[in-house]
RNA sequence: GGCGGUGUAGCUCAGCUGGUUAGAGCAGCGGUUUCAUAAGCCGCGUGUCCCCGGUUCGAGUCCGGGCACCGCCA
């Protein structure tokens, strides 16, 4: 009976091209896709683009493109680097897509039916960059203060979400962990908005599209179109499947959303929310991350500190970056990325100890087994199982938690086990000996199981080299080869 | 202004409900081995556990106050 998991990650706002974030967010994802189908769930994945709003307007017009081609532009940047990296959701959702907008206005149009939109005059004055009404504190000398530029006056006819009705409800959900929030320190930011309800209130849904026409009409007013939230958040529904995919309701009932910090409100309180209003279950879980900082810096066009994944496979190989993302993050606190300690980190793991436990292993197969890998030998295996079983567990649990760096240090702890093991019975000695080959071929049997069961520890965290080391196994004769993960040098330029 | 949080070895961090000489990984230093990717293995830390005060037989670990940084909200 295979258990059904569903992950997604953020639908990406496509008005750059994806950087450390997004990669680290759709890594974990892929990672806890793997995860699940080794362990024989039914896991399903979804990831997109965002596609709508002022800002892209804005970013289209600035790169001299309809919105239209922008988009296209864009999303195809984001799907051709999920392909190049090896990882591939199994949705990919526009929300520009034709199935996406039917769903969204068959839900609006339900929404509405059942009383939970109406129209409301606003007033105020409105920063383009945050697209929305700015309040004073948002601004400083009459600046808007993130955007630094002048607020207009505008007053508009919007549509409103009644979503303040039910933030008794949502709190129920959340104290009672019906819809879990983690960490812990988000799950209580959750519950303090709701607390105060200070910042929150019913939120608006549309633009008229006399002024914003690249959105998704609503289809109780055409002169309107959805506005950000409510289109993108329902990618998710989209992606699994909504409405009649058969095994929709099964991957909703087990959804969980990995996002970044700063779209916790969204996903924590709107999101729950607008489903109960659709008459839906909140998703199961929402499981937060911090910020990628970039050489002790925030991330920022400005500073010219976009870390992309792409270049990063250039100088490094992807696996090598893949690996520092999930092993130098704590999931839910921020973390520093320098080229600095990507180095020292994979040369630390990867280099000195997994791959060249790989290599020896294999080379004294080859030197003294003709190439052949030999039979288990239970009685010299006792030791490495141990070591083994603890690894699994310390994986299980880490994963349970979603600290895939946990996780990751347990296989470099089980890979200095193997390390440990060879220095400790010398098998290249004992094969020197008049009467030693015997016990050293069974030494070498033993360590080439720990390297096979090794490779499939690394399978969900890096696919390509578990892989690589599964075919190196299987040849015959089993040769050393190549390093699994030759030492890296810095490459800035 | 309100409410979280964080502050422990050069770096990144563990330290649960208070209890032997405060730990791990990395970096560094020394030794050793040679099967291996100048890799492995072994050994090496006299740290004001941010500061002040308190509770206690005993406090990174609890309480009060302060400082610094950060987050959310206003």
């Amino acid at each position: 009976m295979s258990r059904p998991y569903f992950v997604t990650t953020p639908i990406y706002y496509a008005n750059a091209e994806p950087h450390i974030g997004h990669t680290y967010t759709t890594v974990v994802a892929d990672t806890l896709v793997r995860w699940h189908r080794q362990r024989g769930d039914d896991a399903w994945s979804v990831s997109g683009t965002d596609e709508h709003g002022e800002k892209l307007v804005e970013a289209a017009a600035k790169a001299g493109q309809t919105p239209e081609l922008f988009t296209e532009r864009m999303s195809a940047a984001f799907q051709h680097v999920w392909a190049e990296l090896g990882i591939a959701p199994s949705r990919f959702v526009r929300t520009t897509e034709p199935a996406h907008r039917r769903n969204v206005q068959a839900i609006l149009q339900r929404v509405h039916a059942a009383g939970w939109i109406e129209a409301r005059e606003y007033e105020g004055l409105y920063c383009v960059g945050c697209e929305r009404f700015l309040t004073e504190r948002d601004m400083e000398n009459g600046l808007c203060r993130d955007h630094e530029r002048a607020p207009e006056l505008r007053r508009e006819s919007n549509y409103f979400f009644l979503m303040s009705r039910e933030f008794g409800w949502l709190r129920g959900e959340i104290e009672s962990g019906r819809y879990e929030i983690r960490p812990e320190r988000y799950r209580n930011e959750a519950l303090a908005m709701l607390r105060d309800e200070s910042g929150l209130g019913d939120l608006s849904i549309s633009r008229p599209k006399s002024r914003l026409a690249w959105g998704i009409e609503l289809p109780f007013d055409r002169e309107h179109v959805c506005y950000v939230w409510f289109d993108a958040l329902i990618s998710y529904l989209t992606g699994a499947g909504f409405p009649d995919d058969p095994a929709f309701a099964q991957r909703w009932a087990n959804a969980e959303h990995l996002i970044g910090k700063d779209i916790l409100k969204p996903h924590a309180i709107f999101w729950p929310i607008m489903l109960k209003a659709m008459g839906m279950e909140p998703p199961r879980r929402l499981s937060v991350h911090g910020y990628w900082n970039v050489d002790d810096r925030k991330v920022s066009k400005s500073l010219g500190n976009m870390v992309s994944p792409l270049a990063m496979r250039e100088r490094y190989g992807f696996e090598t970056f893949r690996w520092f993302l999930l092993r130098e993050m704590s999931y839910g606190l921020d973390s520093n990325f320098t080229e600095e300690a990507l180095v020292e980190r994979v040369n630390a793991d990867l280099a000195n100890n997994v791959g060249n436990l790989v290599s020896r292993t294999l080379n004294l197969v080859e030197k003294f087994c003709d190439g052949a890998l030999p039979p288990l030998d239970a009685s010299v295996a006792r030791g490495l199982e141990e070591a083994l079983v603890a690894a699994q567990d310390s994986i299980e649990s880490a994963m349970a938690q979603l600290q895939p760096q946990q996780a990751l240090a347990a296989i470099v702890v089980f890979a200095s086990e193997v390390n440990r093991f060879l220095d400790a019975t010398k098998p290249w000695k004992l094969a020197k000996l008049p009467s030693g080959l015997n016990e050293a071929t069974k030494i070498l049997g033993v360590a080439g199981r720990a390297v096979a069961a090794l490779a499939e520890l690394l399978a969900p965290f890096l696919p390509e080299a578990s892989a690589r080391i599964e075919a190196k196994l299987a040849a015959a004769p089993i040769t050393r080869g190549e390093p699994l993960f030759p030492r890296v040098e810095l490459r800035k330029e």
